[in-house]
DNA sequence: TGTACATCAGTGAACGCGCGTTCACTGATGTAC
DNA sequence: TGTACATCAGTGAACGCGCGTTCACTGATGTAC
């Protein structure tokens, strides 16, 4: 809906709706202020780090910061929220036909290099990926990341409810199959980010070796099913 | 233990270890910032209410509620941490041929009188229910409290794998089923404080109910099993 | 039972801190003609 | 291309607020004899 063209985001673009230097200088300060921010908080950590701090980093007065971001943590978790609308967008694009699970999954799949990609043209991909340490290791920063996620598999579960014809009030199953997805997903995310590989594809093989384990992990009696 | 004994506390009890005076008012004060804290959190809400006020409805100095808690947030999850503690006390104790997905139900629902039972010995029961509305719809608070629902995993996972006799890093499977019990239970809580009956055996029931939507929910096909 | 001393819960007041807000203002970009 | 005005990103400084801490102190409870 919002999507600005099929267009590259060169400078040299003569297309009729470019930018403007205005707007340009705006995403340039915007961004600037991200990477900063990043920066600081996997060097330094998330509360050793102030708006201040930031704001001085970008060259830009705190005031400034706010103007962009409404608080320290929108700022945290703004590139995040690029990765998940990107998600969002692939599980409302599976065909109908496929099951509730297999569309998360098959999601989840296309979403890996799209993200890669969106993530990239605000900030290195390397930084943001060593940002999900830091999630994990500063409680208040877990916190508001997992309130966030519980956030996001609510909108999930409307999408797999309305792809199957549900009322979500009414069915069970939207809600839960989309929170045993989000669990494990966040399982996986905590180990992923206590490992040394901390790159995409890395985390993109636990979570499809996780996922595989849903079904054993419920049976009965794990030892009979042991390898 | 740390089991004081099978002794009621009664006032008139003639014990030799008799708790003493000095234990007793801490005991009593301790209880009363608690059962302040709560009401003022669910009759003004969490984020209008300041340490200030609540050890002024107490009669107390600010400085005596953080001789009792080291935070505001520590008093709010005070009692919930009492009802989990049960929880886990119940999971080590279930009979270890158990599948493990049995003994996390069986545990839980052993759990339900023996935690009304101990909360009530803290704070009116009925007022610690009314809490998780409050816990649910202030984002500080959710927050915090899915970051600590996600601690209390990582300990039911380290007893489900030792009941397994499993090495809980080289296995997937304790952590992936005890995320899959957890996310069904956040549901539940969630849907439950939603609604108007915000009694234990209404969220009992419906937990209940909800975990039997798991095979259903991960089944291939809904169509096929809608009833 | 009574006295002397030790322990420790509770006090009052002041403070440090960082987040987020408010004010009145400057100067660059955009637009109309 | 050039001028006049409107818009709006960025500024600097000061502030309000509540959490949590620090200080030096009081008085009730506990204990030894």
């Amino acid at each position: 809906m919002k999507v600005a063209g099929p267009s590259a985001p060169s400078e040299t673009a003569p297309a009729a709706s470019r930018p403007g230097l205005r707007e340009l200088k705006k995403r340039r300060t915007r961004d600037l202020l991200l990477r900063s921010a990043l920066e600081l908080f996997t060097e330094r950590g998330y509360e050793e780090t102030t708006v201040d701090d930031i704001a001085e980093a970008a060259d830009v007065s705190q005031r400034t910061f706010f103007r962009y971001f409404a608080s320290k943590e929108e700022a945290a978790f703004f590139v995040s929220r690029l990765a998940e609308s990107h998600f969002v967008d692939a599980v409302r694009a599976r065909p109908p036909e496929e099951a509730p699970l297999d569309a998360l999954r098959g999601a989840l799949a296309e979403s890996w290099s799209t993200i890669g990609e969106a993530v990239e043209r605000l900030v290195p991909l390397e930084l943001h990926m060593r940002f999900y340490r830091v999630i994990e290791s500063t409680p208040a920063l877990l916190a508001a990341h997992l309130r966030r996620a519980t956030e996001l598999e609510e909108e999930i579960a409307r999408v797999v409810a309305r792809r199957e014809g549900l009322d979500l009030d009414a069915d069970p199953r939207p809600r839960v199959a989309v929170a045993v997805f989000g669990a494990v997903m966040r399982v996986t995310e905590r180990i992923w980010s206590a490992r040394e590989d901390a790159s995409l594809a890395a985390l993109r093989d636990l979570t499809a070796a996780y996922l595989d384990q849903v079904a054993p992990a419920l049976t009965g009696n794990w030892r009979r099913t042991e390898t």
